[in-house]
DNA sequence: GGGGGAGCTTGGCCTAGACCTATAGCCCTG
DNA sequence: CAGGGCTATAGGTCTAGGCCAAGCTCCCCC
């Protein structure tokens, strides 16, 4: 996994512009090499331990491995330890339904519906939907997994006048694409995805088994059918120490 | 700024499925309140102050004021002090060069090279760029800015057997895809790209001026030309407090 | 009048330690 | 022997305060 691409970015601290690399960062180049040199799953030293070992406070250990977590690479369970993560699962991902996609991955994909509830759509939510200012909006909202563990947030939403009796009709079947697909005649033609990073936020950490403020890949989608009409609006929070986004771009038609 | 959209991931700290609400992210709910109340450019008030108003300690503030600054609303100066950020750039998934891509924005771009210099392809990047393992391959890394702000590090791989004086044509031209373009012909079709999230190392936060460790994006792309031969592979480091990426997307040919 | 430094203020980094909760194992008790 | 609680130990949060480095202002001295 290690290899001359990901290395490209490897820093020994050293040939820094500014001269300075903090104490902590030092500590974390250190708990790196462990993290190497120990088979996934295995637990780390106590952070009370690794404080002495490197004649630092806790404190400055703690804000070593907290970046090793951001990274993927260390898990943390209150109580248990400190343990070296099992490799990125982090996959591609596309402008294919999440199940599709997870398939394709070889992961095993699972959906559980966070909530079903009606929105009055404010004014940008109104513009991207075409629908007026304060019509009634259905917002899905549902946990995404892979191989059992959570990985997204997704909140989808959809006119109900478009859609009339959506809600009942998701309650029958699985997907929400084939039901767009099948019951409504209404097939996606394509997508504006914007993708940017944030901070989790309690509520997401709590969903994700994750920790409040590691960085998340925010993505949001705007879709369309064939006809440009819009489809959908989706805001979507994934671990972002576990995803990885890809896409084939051509040249804009000249 | 703060509309239906990006509150629809606001988190008041109540409905959290723990019950959890860490002090510091109430204080951060409160910074939010006030760096919406404030224009662009404005000062917050001092850490030591907020910390006395908030009747907690500095570390808690900084804590919370961390999270902002990761967040792209607030940045922080040593000496002078923390200010209210001006809002995330957009940056288009496509196949647009930089510089066009931030006219578009009306930002005036502006490149800085970094290091030009040849090294030993590994096995990844001779596979990516179809050269022998070991073949020397040029390497170009760049600062790019916006508005003289730097923005991101940018390293470009290309064959040096397939651009032989690639170094030296650079010298005396501006832009890497016109002298692509313009010298040998080379025109790019389409590109494979991948946005990930990472810490920053030191020297990436020295270079852009940010904080060790606060979450930058990073891109991936492998680009090819129209008949489907590589033709360079970049690895670039964005600043994900400014940026923002965007996409079109159609669904996979059926 | 201009240059340089002293001293203030700001954020940046680190320490030492208190108190909390979650976990796991052990021991005591019914 | 099963169940329940005690306790040690893990990470999670927060406090109080020290010292450093970068800007800024102002004043003194040349």
């Amino acid at each position: 996994m290690s290899t001359d691409l990901s290395s490209a970015r490897a820093d020994t601290g050293a040939p820094d512009p500014t001269g300075r690399v903090p104490k902590y960062y030092r500590i974390k180049q250190r708990l790196l090499g462990m993290t190497e040199a120990r088979p996934p799953g295995s637990a780390m030293p106590a952070e009370r331990f690794l404080a002495l070992e490197f004649r630092t406070s806790r404190t400055t250990v703690r804000k070593a491995l907290q970046e090793l977590v951001s990274e993927g690479r260390l898990v943390r369970i209150q109580g248990k330890g400190t343990f070296v993560a099992r490799p990125k699962i982090y996959r591609t991902l596309q402008l294919t339904s999440y199940t599709e996609d997870m398939r394709n991955q070889g992961l095993t994909p699972a959906s559980q519906v966070l909530n079903i509830d009606y929105m009055a759509a404010g004014e940008e939510l109104a513009a991207l939907l075409e629908v007026e200012r304060g019509e009634r909006v259905l917002r899905v909202e549902r946990l995404r997994l892979a191989g059992g563990e959570p990985m997204a947030i997704e909140a989808t939403h959809l006119s109900t006048r478009r859609f009339p009796g959506l809600r009942r009709n998701l309650a029958r079947r699985t997907s929400l694409y084939t039901t767009l697909t099948e019951v409504y005649g209404v097939r996606l033609a394509e997508a504006d995805e914007t993708i940017e990073t944030s901070p989790a936020t309690p509520r997401e950490a709590g969903l994700l088994h994750t920790d409040v403020g590691l960085p998340m890949l925010l993505l949001s989608r705007h879709s369309r059918d064939e006809t440009g009409t819009p489809v959908e609006w989706v805001r979507a929070v994934y671990r972002g120490s576990r995803y990885r986004f890809t896409a084939t771009l051509k040249p804009p038609a000249p």
